[in-house]
DNA sequence: AGCACGCCGACT
DNA sequence: GTCGGCGTGCTC
């Protein structure tokens, strides 16, 4: 076999791609490679072009061999290669980085594992029937398989507002799109947004229309990418889906061996399996003809990842779509903001579910000031226990607790100290004695007293979970109490072993965080109790207030499911605040609409795009010269109608021992602010500070 | 990211 | 006198 040269990737943030040349017949683009690569000894690279002549640049003794060719069959092609293509430009990240995520590897990717378990067809008969809504919905989405051209209308609609790569290496959405093949209905009424969402309150049956809608797709040849936030809701999707489509259902979830994964993988690239159900990772399913994306619980904070790439599933999505012409389904009773805004303008088509189905009724919700309690427990939440117990029902209660809820807080009058010019709360800052807006840099020392009404009865605050169980054990010896956080589901079954407890009504209470907050369905659920609602509202993150509301209405949604008695109880110091008064009126829209309008005021996203660049380092001078010089490089190129905010020291301002400084890059296009922050990018490079290193955020989810 | 090469402090 | 600290540079 004669020399021939192969242009590999590998999986570490150096941006380049390096020529190996190799004897061996299976080498082959799409196959990995194992070789030496620099002083590293044997590493697997992604082999992602073959070369026939070498770049001046590189002097063929200095090549190195392949040593072993990894995949006989080739592990990918052109499609994931400029999928990957894309996300590294998108995401500031190398190639390799970026193809590591979207193939199943060992260590970074999610697993795969087949369901199969009888047929497609033999299925498909015992369902509801569906409401003239669900009816609805179904025909808007399903409308238009068939009559699709292959043009770009989908691609235009996606790169409007959530792609919008410009210039990066978008190039290409090519017409990597397919032809239908040909299902009757001609009739395709406005084709423009092939974007869908369904928005409607918890219980309304947004899953059997998912599942109706995915039915249509198979049916019609194509396949379906159905993503679920990771965790809770996986499991009960995929029981679902394999017991409704059996063997054309791959379902994707994490704790699988690799070699169950590249099984998986190779059965969604065959063609084999059409309908893949998974969290995140599961955007990248390779999957032939892609007809339908649907994505369960689109305001989940999960569908961001939160390693390199940073990408959004959501995003993801939109990008495949535009590639393949494909429909894009969302769902959710608390849509993201970013949904909304297109909602409103129409360019996502909102199809609306209003009634709970299976005899539900939306519970009954009560705000209780605990002002002047002094447990956490107030003295309502007590005795709906104990009804509820009496009852022979199930509690859960729902306290969202994350590492720094701390806030200053005036008992007297409900004051809280917050930054003037951006209207998000101040952080405490021990050490130096001050608090500080981490949007802006204000700074101020706290006062002694309360600054609104001067009562000393002001402070910094705070509650924890296991007080909380402390307290319910000590209040309710006689109840079945089980703590689930991510504390608690570090045993691995813990989760799994929980929740079959609860729903077999071996526990009484279940306490937890978000955990519990998610589309956990138990009909034995009578009540349910928010500890304290305003622990996400203060924390300086410009969406802390759609997370709180959103967490409010979703838990407050696993109460009554399919009883009409249910009951929710929200704790609160601020129980005239707009955002728990919203919740807990269940006002989606008017909450939405407020705060868009919020969002609007302060210029930030929807309605600005964010690029947020972090730097960190052992050594802080380092840390701050490192994000200054980066301002330095940016400023000059960011136009006047967009602006910079920082530099200024992150909320965790330490984090495994590296000093935190960030900078966000903030206009209403991104293609203009992925131009600034590249050039800065590789300005910076050139005499960069090898002990700092740079974080590169595209569309933060938060910015702590 | 790894990893090796390289030049300055406390140890058998 | 050496072991080892991590600062610096490189990976076809």
């Amino acid at each position: 076999m004669r020399r021939r040269y192969f242009e590999l990737i590998f999986d570490t943030p150096v941006k380049q791609s390096w020529i190996y040349y190799s004897h061996l017949e299976e080498a082959q683009v799409g196959s990995r490679a194992v070789a030496e690569f620099g002083r590293t000894g044997e590493r697997v690279g992604y082999i992602i072009s073959e070369v026939s002549e070498l770049p001046s640049s590189i002097k063929s003794n200095s090549l190195k061999p392949i040593w072993r060719v990894v995949d006989k069959m080739p592990l990918f092609g052109e499609e994931e290669i400029e999928l990957s293509r894309w996300i590294s430009a998108y995401y500031f990240c190398s190639h390799g980085e970026a193809i590591a995520a979207v193939l199943p590897s060992a260590t970074r990717a999610a697993g795969l594992t087949a369901i199969s378990c009888g047929d497609f067809e033999n299925i498909a008969h015992k369902r509801l029937t569906l409401s003239a809504e669900q009816e609805a919905a179904l025909a808007a989405i399903t409308g238009v398989v068939g009559s699709r051209s292959n043009s770009g209308s989908g691609k235009e609609n996606a790169d409007k507002f959530f792609a919008n790569s410009g210039g990066t290496g978008n190039a290409d959405a090519s017409g990597g799109g397919w032809k239908t093949g040909g299902r009757g209905d001609e009739e395709g009424h406005a084709l423009s947004p092939q974007h869908y969402y369904l928005y409607g309150i918890t219980g309304s049956g947004k899953t059997e229309v998912f599942l109706r809608a995915a039915e249509r797709f198979l049916t019609a040849g194509m396949s379906v990418i159905y993503l679920v936030p990771e965790i809770s809701l996986t499991q009960q999707a995929a029981e679902i889906i394999s017991e409704r489509f059996g063997n054309l259902a791959a379902m994707v979830h994490s704790g699988l061996s690799a070699g169950q994964r590249l099984a998986q993988w190779r059965r969604i690239r065959a063609g084999e399996a059409r309908i893949i159900v998974g969290p995140r990772s599961a955007i990248f399913a390779p999957v032939r003809k892609l007809g339908l994306i649907i994505i369960d619980e689109e305001h989940d904070g999960s569908f961001k990842s939160g390693n390199t790439p940073r990408y959004h599933s959501r995003q993801i999505a939109m990008h495949r779509c535009a590639v393949s012409s494909a429909t894009l389904v969302m769902g959710s009773a608390t849509p993201s903001l970013e949904a909304w805004r297109l909602m409103n303008e129409g360019r996502i088509q909102r199809l609306d579910l209003t009634t709970r189905l299976s005899g539900g009724k939306m519970p009954d919700i009560k705000i209780v000031n605990i002002e002047h309690s002094s447990s956490c427990l107030s003295a309502e939440l007590q005795e709906e226990i104990r009804k509820t117990a009496l009852a022979g029902k199930q509690s859960i209660l729902f306290l969202n607790r994350r590492g720094f809820s701390y806030f200053y807080h005036c008992k007297e009058c409900g004051f809280e100290l917050t930054c003037k010019r951006c209207s998000v709360s101040l952080t405490w800052h021990k050490s130096i004695g001050k608090a500080i807006c981490h949007y802006c840099g204000y700074e101020t020392v706290p006062p002694e007293s309360c600054p609104n009404c001067g009562s000393l009865e002001a402070g910094f605050i705070g509650i924890g979970t296991e007080m909380v169980e402390e307290e319910v054990k000590r209040r309710f010896p006689e109840l079945r109490v089980r703590r689930l956080d991510s504390d608690m589901i570090m045993r691995k079954d813990v989760l799994e072993e929980t929740l079959t407890m609860f729903r077999a009504g071996a526990i009484d209470i279940l306490l937890g965080t978000q955990m519990v907050a998610k589309g956990l369905n138990f009909a034995g659920v009578r009540l349910v109790g928010v500890i304290f609602a305003d622990t996400g509202l203060h924390l300086p993150d410009f969406r802390a207030a759609e997370r709180t509301f959103s967490l409010i209405v979703q838990v407050a949604g696993r109460a009554g499911r399919f009883s009409p008695d249910g009951k929710v109880l929200v704790q609160t110091l601020r129980p005239f605040d707009p955002v728990i008064r919203s919740a807990c009126a269940l006002d989606v829209e008017g909450f939405f609409n407020a705060e868009l309008e919020n969002r609007r005021l302060q210029r930030f996203p929807p309605w600005t795009r964010l690029i947020r660049i972090v730097a960190r380092g052992k050594n802080k001078d380092r840390v701050v010269t490192a994000i200054n010089r980066f301002f330095e490089l940016v400023r000059p190129v960011i136009t006047e109608d967009y602006d910079i905010l920082g530099p200024s020291e992150c909320s965790i301002s330490l984090l495994s021992g590296s000093h935190r400084h960030q900078l966000l890059l903030r206009g209403e296009n991104m293609a203009r602010l992925h131009a600034a922050c590249r050039s800065a990018l590789e300005e910076y490079g050139i005499k960069k500070d090898p002990r700092v290193y740079l974080e590169v955020d595209v569309d933060p989810a938060q910015i702590l």
